[in-house]
DNA sequence: ATGAAAGCGCTAACAC
DNA sequence: GTGTTAGCGCTTTCAT
């Protein structure tokens, strides 16, 4: 009588091989090979497989084959609903391309010592490929391993001239939101342009450029840094309250939200007395507040991404650079401009 | 004159080796040795990789060493700030450990069965311990490798005998809510009990009680589908009309956001009309509107998961399921009862 | 269509 | 303190 079946993760193919009365070269090609295998002793080697809880060893089948079809994400912030939007996203084309993908994440979220660490597990784990939606990462870090191993940046508009790159069009997303305002019969507005934040930063300079462009005067309001959002707040009240201004635009819907309250404190109606605009359409529940905002192509990025990443898959093509447009919500903080004073 | 260096990924242990002058086991010592290595050969081998680029094989090494110390986390859903917050806070205390993590999401959000070839990509990689954190892969599957491979679930409230669960206290915080609620003064209130999600049925059938011991009476609305938020708000906008209730209890901060448009357009002003209480305190920038709720103990949890997994990587003792408190935010939608009509 | 055998890059005894 | 050597579990020529 047999023993007792050893725990699965001990279960080699060999054993597997013996169990089906096959040798391992069968055995193996039956699960992966590119040769073909008799129906019957496919159905044997399954069988076996099956009966046993065999689990195959990554690392060992990785090793042989000099590589595997294995692919590594490296995701900037987790914590970040933007971020974790596209780690599900991506998750789930990769798996939908018949692929595999592990994901690391720094162990912290700023520093590109840490990113680098986080890089290193991936390039040590020899996956077949790379989606890296970080900006912290240089291009120059990513440089030595170009040849090796496809890398897709993802999300952050910037990008290497030898690196692909599927990015959110940041500018023409302000954009939609400065002709928004602009022909609801805003004259004047108040934009926030973050100094810190580069991302932020662009998104409030090419809103200011769209509204300037239709004739909308501009009130430029640097944000001080991120934790105390009140400075920036009180301005805007204070640009309103002087007749200055009829919206505000902010570079987040987070930096929206915590205007909120304190336009309530200052007894101003949104959108009857100013009009507020917010940028991302992704935190959820954020739609139920009824934002008017820009909804980065969260969603697109991914399939691209993972497009171009089979793409190159097969064979190495030039880098590009793409930049995906996002969608206008109409929500209820933009109203028409009211008359002044 | 030496030839150009080839690619870094492409560099081995062994080249490292001849590069600094020493034997391919010298070389491995110095990395990852457990016998000592003299200072100034260790400085060679260093340099020597220097100069290389040298990126360790992960997949060699831990098939040599007939396993590795890289964890590897099972997320549910990556799009869910409480679970990407978890990813990160997991990462962080793992990365402060000194060892490595792997992340991997099931290609769709539902599903056993894709769930489990989540499981078994971990598994493939021979990780040396699981974070387990969904609860829709059942104790049952994860039993056969309980041995080899230390499982820590954490986050979902239930567990398996066998496995070790580092869980939020859904009981106790949803009773920290019904105190605040009681000891503001309502005498009658309602409480959302939703019936297709387990964890926010539990939490609504935790608070309900919670009121009904300090003497509250409860009016249960059983939301219906997640979809339709509107048809449980109304009801809660109609007992309010008639004056039965001066509370309103949601299971989650989500489905008081999402009441919120409604109590709005029905006249109804917070907390002075009605008073509203949420729950989770995860979302970020929902503490900008002034939520009263619970936070759940994500950090905690992760910190404490990653405590017990490293116990276990030292010696398996028996498994412990911890309950962690959350703590009372108490923000402006709960304020003293008013007197009916 | 299948088997035998030679590694993939590394670690872990075991010698020296 | 360092080198030698035998595998880890698998893929992949090369035969048959």
């Amino acid at each position: 009588m047999d023993n007792e079946a050893p725990s699965p993760l001990k279960v080699t193919m060999a054993a597997v091989a013996v169990e089906a009365g096959v040798s391992r070269a069968t055995a193996s090609r039956v699960f992966y090979g590119s040769t073909p295998v008799a129906e019957h002793t496919r159905q044997a080697v399954y069988a076996a497989a099956e009966r046993l809880g065999y689990v195959p060893n990554t690392m060992a089948r990785s090793l042989a084959a000099r590589g595997s079809d294995i692919l590594g994400l490296l995701v900037r912030a987790p914590d970040n609903p933007a971020y974790g939007l596209l780690f599900s996203e991506l998750q789930a084309n990769v798996s939908g391309a018949g692929l595999q993908m592990v994901t690391v994440a720094p162990s912290r979220n700023e520093g590109a010592h840490f990113e680098r660490q986080a890089l290193n597990r991936l390039l040590g784990l020899r996956v077949g490929g790379m989606f890296v939606a970080t900006g912290v990462i240089s291009a120059g870090m990513l440089e030595p391993f170009l040849d090796l191993v496809p890398v897709v940046v993802v999300g952050r508009p910037e990008s290497h001239p030898d690196i692909h790159g599927v990015s959110y069009d940041e500018d023409h997303n302000a954009d939609l939101l400065a002709h928004a305002v602009a022909a609801a019969g805003h004259r004047s507005a108040a934009v926030v342009v973050p100094e810190h934040s580069v991302s932020e930063h662009r998104r409030g300079a090419a809103m200011a450029r769209g509204l300037t462009e239709r004739g909308v005067r501009v009130h430029q309001v640097s944000s001080p840094t991120f934790g105390s959002q009140g400075e920036g707040g009180r301005e805007i009240v204070a640009l309103r309250r002087a007749g200055l201004i009829t919206a505000a635009m902010f570079p987040s819907d987070f930096r929206l939200l915590a205007f909120l309250p304190l336009a309530q404190e200052a007894g101003l109606r949104v959108p009857e007395d100013l009009s507020l605009t917010g940028f991302d359409g992704i935190l959820p529940g954020i739609d139920l507040l009824g934002f008017t905002t820009v909804r980065i192509p969260v969603e697109d990025a991914a399939r691209r991404a993972v497009e171009v990443m089979r793409a190159q898959l097969e064979e190495r093509t030039r880098p590009r650079h793409e930049l995906l447009p996002g969608t206008l919500i109409r929500g209820r903080t933009l109203g028409p401009a009211p008359t002044l004073r």
